[in-house]
DNA sequence: AAGAAAACCCCTGTTTTCCGGGATTTTTTT
DNA sequence: AAAAAAATCCCGGAAAACAGGGGTTTTCTT
């Protein structure tokens, strides 16, 4: 028996999977969770599943931050994303931090069966899209997401808001030339060379 | 027998959603389409809905223009918005072209029900966060989102990417004139000064 | 306690964008 | 066929952002 649990913030959803993996009987849903959070706490408190799929947008933490301390914490527990993204440097970076699945939302129920059996048996599974979206950009050149400083994400936030350098350095009572240290690195970081890049970015890897 | 169908782009979605409903004996679901032009082909040929339940981030159009669309052409079909976005300008536009309700993604199965109950009646539904983000917003600043024509949209794109004017000029084989046009154009659609914050309202309502 | 990373500060010259006016020609839509 | 909307082009001055160097002090992490 597969012990499975899911995160994910919509209820709708959750019902759906529920009800697709209902159909294979050697998998058990054991519990479901909305939020980062009270996933961690069941860990900590309840019995262990072998395999979570998760949401990679979640309300209060990123999936990728969240795989990360879970696979720190039980390297044992697979984890397969689920998300309606299919931009290189996200499913990079959920690889990278210990997902051993990426199954994009608009999959079919049997894949994502398929996607729990197959990690169970020590792989890795991608789903058709993803895979499509992974070999598109070539291997040496993938990026991950940029990590970027809680600084660097509150100037981001202003900047997407339209403030000005000067404007920003008045609000955080910082001198201007800060805030054009913290533009530099962002582009630095993103690999753009202006902020509306940056900015656009961030918006699609859900920083902002 | 209220007769729905339901047009949303993720099968387990979609499966969530047939089971929710499957609970309330009055509501018969008649089909589901993963896309806009399935719909509007569904609905020249077959029996019509009373109600759809539409996803507004659809893989080919978007469910602000397909409900415009249908609502000309059916005006009698109840439409019921279904969005993981709570930003006051995409509530806004679907209501006002005529959307009956809007339900978030994070909603309960129950709200889903109300919803179809409420509109069936001739009123209009929304669930409770989106009556929270309508209202933070006073009213006579309700913005909708602008109509930004196919060469704006265009440069908009080539502005995320990075490109300065010169370049996206030369590009489009136009003179760096037009695309200030454009440029200034967009900023007073978006109501905002500068061209970042007009990428990321677009990335926003999902218009890049 | 060291070392690394983050956050902070400073400068100058160049490029690009923004703002404020214009105007003409194609397309759409009615 | 007329009217409206979109796309095109033009200018000059002001404001902001970018590029590319420099450096110090906190704050994490090990």
């Amino acid at each position: 028996m597969i012990k499975v649990i899911v995160v994910e913030d919509h209820p709708i959803m959750v019902e759906g999977l529920k009800n697709i993996l209902r159909t294979d009987l050697t998998i058990n849903v054991i519990g479901d969770y909305g939020n980062g959070k009270s996933v961690l706490q069941a860990l900590e408190e309840k019995d262990h599943p072998d395999v979570i799929l998760m949401d990679v947008n979640l309300p209060d933490v990123s999936g990728i931050n969240l795989t990360t301390e879970i696979k720190k914490k039980y390297e044992d527990i697979k984890i397969i994303a689920l998300s309606v993204h299919d931009e290189q440097p996200v499913i990079h970076s959920m690889l990278q931090n210990g997902a051993s699945g990426y199954v994009l939302k608009n999959a079919l129920g049997n894949e994502i069966i398929k996607a729990i059996n197959t990690v169970m048996d020590g792989e890795e599974y991608l789903c058709t899209s993803t895979r499509e979206a992974l070999k598109s950009a070539d291997q040496d050149l993938l990026k991950a997401i940029p990590r970027i400083t809680r600084r660097e994400k509150e100037i981001l936030q202003l900047i997407g808001k339209g403030l000005t350098t000067i404007q920003i350095a008045e609000q955080l009572f910082i001198s201007t030339h800060t805030v054009e240290s913290h533009r530099k690195n962002l582009m630095e970081k993103f690999g753009v060379n202006n902020t509306t890049s940056v900015v656009k970015l961030a918006a699609e890897y859900k920083l902002l």
